[in-house]
RNA sequence: GGCCCCUUGGUCAAGCGGUUAAGACAUCGCCCUUUCACGGCGGUAACAGGAGUUCGAUUCUCCUAGGGGUCACCA
């Protein structure tokens, strides 16, 4: 068995996005399952679509998610006499030719064609054009491309490990440019050339690639050389069942790092969409992943990106995740909700933790830390909603607070530390249970409104920890 | 429009001729908890439709419908 050699081959047009990164994973997966080689490669021959700093993007991404190259970055754009030489040999087969034709005529012709309700497709102008002539046509420096010369007529059959058998008519292709007038290849070209070079055994591309793999067969039957097995990936689509894109909201590895979803939750969700462990498995290490990962598993259709269900997997790894981690991670996050500077919060780290510490069970992302910065900072509170109203109206809840605020105010005027802790609150509460005869959520509820506002929230305890006694009451003043 | 592919709950999905049709997210309810959560238990909810093949179809075949992809000197 030929040791497996798999490759990602992204074009340098943008950021890596949530579709690519499953691409890349599922490379990666099956390479380091097989024991093989997991390659990169740049297909930069679209020097109009070149964006500055975009191979540095698509690589920082990955290596984030934790998918790594073992070779390469190969890129297209230095290779362009091997696909010289190619094209060269096609031609001298005969499987190819030299055309002439501008830009204008094909797209007059394809307008015609359109009109005329027909598919549209190169009318075959140059096919015959003697080689000889073309030679010296081009020797004489007339702009040409070079065209793949398609048999008529001819079933071409490739077998792709997800979607089956799959055959297409030569009469339903195009005579597909190969070699553009700049000199550059084009992808078809490109990509069956240097997936050869490179000895690729398995492409596992965006399903987008399956119409146009007939040509990439048939350039491997006219080259004589071996094809490597096919694995079309279903797309990923948004909320509308459309295809993933910027319109349905962030679709860029990128964001999600900046948003705070931790790349094992979303290396590990990702990989749920189109493909699922034998065993049942959710929660997957990478490593695990590797070890669960087989081709067979793959999805035939698209799936939907769920958000909520990302943020399920965040929301896990978060609450396992190493306290120091998360206190690095959470940074900008309360900087940028206006928590604190940063400067605040490296000097304030015992504050910080704590906080991260009741948070990180309701994380769905990092983010979601602005949602509580009226909650830790706030100088006064009112009731959220009718319902905490209500239950402030109460004469038991006045009581509470009343009876709280005696106590957190003479312990303040005692001369005690208006730092206070958990236990100690604790204590303070089950006080305030005595003198007012409240308890459970008759106790605890006014407690919770009256600090807070709201009736749900982190931990009690801990908040009065994080607040201390004088915001406290000064928050239960605002009730008077 | 031509060609190709796809179709199990709201979503991801298991299933690969005989099952009470898994599980997860979401949602609802109960329990636990002197608060909020976590957690535990349970509920609602699906084989697109129609013909075949078969003793028997979610599973195999065909048709219809719906969805997606593709028809560039873009990848």
């Amino acid at each position: 068995m030929k040791k497996v050699r798999v490759r990602f081959a992204p074009s340098p047009t943008g950021y890596l996005h949530i579709g690519g990164l499953r691409t890349a994973l599922y490379n990666y997966l099956f390479a380091k399952k097989e024991g093989g080689v997991y390659i990169l490669r740049i297909e930069d021959t679209d020097q109009t679509r070149y964006v500055e700093g975009a191979i540095e993007a698509l690589i920082n991404s990955s290596a984030w998610a934790g998918v790594v190259h073992d070779e390469g970055p190969y890129i297209q754009s230095e290779r362009l006499p091997l696909y010289k030489k190619c094209a060269e040999e096609l031609i001298e087969k005969g499987f190819a030719y030299y055309c002439f034709c501008d830009k204008d005529r094909l797209e007059k012709l394809r307008d015609d064609q359109k009109n005329a309700g027909d598919t549209p497709k190169y009318d075959g102008k140059c096919r015959d054009i003697p080689l000889e002539e073309a030679r010296r046509r081009v020797a004489a420096g007339e702009e040409h491309v070079v065209r793949l010369k398609l048999p008529e007529n001819r079933v071409i059959k490739f077998t792709d490990l997800v979607k089956g058998e799959i055959s297409v008519n030569t009469d339903d292709l195009d005579d597909q440019v190969l070699m553009k007038s700049d000199g550059y290849p084009t992808y078809h070209m490109a990509v069956v050339v240097d997936d050869n070079d490179m000895g690729i055994t398995h492409v596992l591309r965006g399903d987008e690639w399956l119409i146009s793999t007939p040509k990439h067969v048939y350039l491997y039957e006219a080259f004589g050389w071996e094809q490597p097995v096919y694995v079309h990936l279903p797309v990923i689509l948004g909320d509308d069942k459309k295809k993933l894109s910027k319109r349905q909201g962030d679709v860029a590895v990128h964001d999600f790092e900046r948003k705070g979803f931790l790349p094992e939750a979303l290396v590990n969700y990702i990989a749920l969409v189109g493909w699922s462990s034998d065993d049942g498995s959710e929660i997957m290490s990478m490593q695990e992943m590797i070890d669960k990962f087989s081709l067979d598993r793959i999805s035939h259709s698209g799936g939907v990106f769920s958000i909520d269900k990302l943020r399920w997997f965040n929301n896990h790894y978060i609450r396992i995740a190493d306290i120091e981690r998360l206190y690095s991670l959470c940074k900008p996050h309360f900087v940028s909700a206006g928590f604190c500077t940063e400067d605040e919060y490296e000097s304030n780290k015992r504050r910080y933790v704590l906080i991260i510490e009741a948070l990180r069970e309701r994380l769905g992302a990092l983010s979601d830390i602005a949602d509580f910065k009226d909650y830790y900072t706030a100088e006064s509170v009112s009731a959220s909603d009718s319902e905490a109203a209500d239950i402030m109206e109460e004469p038991g809840s006045k009581a509470v607070v009343a009876s709280l605020k005696k106590i957190l105010t003479d312990r303040v005027a005692s001369g005690e530390a208006a730092q206070i802790s958990g236990d100690e609150f604790k204590a303070v509460c089950k006080q305030v249970g005595a003198e007012t005869s409240q308890k459970g959520k008759g106790l605890f509820m006014p407690i919770r409104i009256a600090i807070s506002g709201e009736m749900h929230g982190p931990d009690l305890a801990s908040t009065a920890e994080i607040l201390g006694a004088r915001l406290i009451i000064k928050r239960l003043e605002s009730w008077e």
